[in-house]
DNA sequence: GATTCTATATTTAGATA
DNA sequence: CTATCTAAATATAGAAT
């Protein structure tokens, strides 16, 4: 964040101090939605309810519009995630329980140290593969399937792009 | 925003260019969007479409969920508390061990039956989560200053942290 | 609660790799 | 496209209004 003492990511205590912040971050976060919309020609949707119950939102066109066209987007499996399915899966994207065996003794063995750079970026890269051979195989039980089972689709990062050589 | 020359609110007509500041500030609206959620205790949803239509999402619990409590609330046009509903992250970017458990659980339990969307759906969102917190802590950790600043970057990877040599 | 002032903390456009 | 580095523009915590 920015100013004078530094800010610890975590919910802020004060109700008072959270309250004021709230107010100014909302703006800032408001006015970089809108920036983002109109210097890069992006679509844009947000919505935000304060701890307080209020509602606040911004939209390129209309929120309905947008998320329609996210409900769209994501069940029709057009493109999902960016398209990093290709990567190096370990050959079966189906093959999912093996990662996560390796996730869990990992996280076992390290159970009482997880403050170590090199560890964390092991589990990052855990992670990140399991990660990619779930939405494989997700986009595959639901193309299987066919029935639009489109109940929570809530992954919240935009995925990694390929990330590795460079072109 | 910022910078050196300075940036004239509309749309960037070079292509790359474009795109360029389209990923940074995406990946700067994101972290954004997740420090206000965290920090003062919101609720958001934010979507995203590249002008190239990627999709690019972020929400507290669920696009779904936020949405549905958008619509009852335009709709009601009142103070729709009775609870307040502010989602509990568990904020702590440095708690990757809860998480792990989680996952590490969720593998074991699930061990026989890795086809259904629904279950991915679910892992995926674990690993989501436990990938942002452990990017947070790597930072955290590299940068080793022992003082809190953390940034919950869920987009693509931690943007360069290094030293930045202030001038 | 929102706004202004001010001293820092961040963000980010460009150029590169 | 993503990550770095640098210089310059913003954003924002705190305090006061």
């Amino acid at each position: 964040m920015a100013r004078r003492g530094r800010v610890e990511l975590r919910r802020i205590e004060d109700r008072t101090s959270r309250q004021v912040r709230f107010s100014k971050r909302r703006a800032g976060l408001f006015k970089k939605a809108f920036e983002l919309a109109v210097l890069c020609d992006a679509e844009v949707a947000l919505l935000v309810f304060s701890p307080a119950g209020k509602l606040y939102e911004y939209s390129t066109s209309s929120i309905e519009g947008t998320y329609d066209r996210y409900q769209r987007f994501a069940g029709a499996g057009t493109n999902v995630n960016g398209g990093d399915a290709s990567s190096n899966n370990d050959g079966d994207p189906s093959n999912i329980q093996p990662r996560l065996k390796e996730i869990a003794s990992w996280s076992l063995q390290n159970n009482a140290d997880d403050s170590d750079a090199n560890k964390l970026e092991k589990l990052e890269k855990l992670l990140t593969d399991a990660l990619r051979n779930t939405k494989s195989k997700k986009m595959l039980a639901q193309q299987n399937s066919g029935s639009s089972t489109r109940s929570g689709e809530n992954s919240n990062g935009p995925r990694g792009q390929k990330k590795r050589g460079r072109t």
